[in-house]
DNA sequence: GACCTTTTCTTGAAAGTTGAACTAGATAGA
DNA sequence: TCTATCTAGTTCAACTTTCAAGAAAAGGTC
């Protein structure tokens, strides 16, 4: 899907000019302020953090690189690394998939789901402040919709596999 | 303002956990979305990007250096680096602040204002593809309510200098 | 089995980001 | 003036991300 500029652009009206605005910085500031309240109470960024929440979820805590890179949107090649640094620290380690010999699957260790555990409710607290005790409920309803859309249209090609009628 | 985490924890309802994973799900499609398309269409990343637009949009096409970070949302050291870069591509150049010996302008070349009249048309069209033909205008308008009231919430205590009754 | 393609994951180098330390110039007070 | 403090911007080292390249195993197909 190549954004190809056909013969005259459409720009933005002015509201959807603002409203894009408003978007950038918005996302901007909240990744900013997670980033380093993770930082500074997990020692981790963001993205590491949500790698260790998706293994705390998945069944005896553990899952295979891929999966879990599919899952947190990043690839294969940037979850090596974060693994390997998580690794390092101790809330994660390696383990060679039975099943398949080019595998491996990442292990919540008890160390990270400890970790997980202090930093948790300090987490959802920054959330909360930054957007759900800010927002009435109407309107976190609006956000969820318009959120789903938005990340329909981004899905990549790959999650076509979900709608067979396509193939 | 520290997330001191209070006694009892107040977790996120379902809904506000599915809405949170929503966000956070689109707005990193969105930011690789854009990312990849101001790559091969620009050859910068999307923060790179928007310092040339800001710029671009400045009184004479210049900056104070500081006053850029601010508007842009990054630090003065991630800005350093970004036109470092963005001078040797050719595109911005470093110009002594008159009235202040310790101040450097960032000055949007001919190029630089020449490459972004080329690349804005397909940058517009990936903005639009990607959320505002999908929204109906009452989300788009709720979206912009939404993002005001986060970035509000968020804002740098540094802003508080535009409130003269917090003085 | 031999051959080719695909999938899984890692590696290394280049590019980008961060936070702290640092230089130079501005500012304010005694 | 002299000094202390603040501000503007850069630089360095440590860390993260990206992209291209590569090793190893799996899955066809003949």
């Amino acid at each position: 899907m190549t954004t190809a500029p056909t013969g005259e652009p459409r720009w933005l009206s002015d509201e959807e000019q603002s409203v894009w605005r408003a978007y950038l910085h918005a996302t901007t500031l909240m990744e900013d302020h997670l980033d380093r309240q993770l930082q500074r109470d997990a020692g981790m960024p963001h993205i590491y953090y949500g790698l260790l929440v998706q293994l705390s979820q998945a069944p005896r805590r553990r899952k295979r690189m891929t999966e879990l890179a599919k899952d947190a949107k990043i690839t294969r090649s940037r979850l090596s690394h974060a693994v390997a640094r998580l690794e390092k620290s101790g809330w994660v380690r390696r383990e060679d998939c039975p099943s398949d010999k080019r595998g491996q699957n990442a292990v919540l260790t008890d160390d990270g789901y400890e970790m997980l555990r202090r930093s948790a409710p300090g987490h959802v607290d920054a959330v909360r402040q930054a957007m759900f005790d800010r927002l009435t409920p109407e309107q976190v309803r609006s956000l969820g919709e318009i959120m789903q859309v938005v990340a329909a249209g981004l899905q990549p090609e790959g999650t076509d596999a979900d709608l067979p009628w396509l193939r």
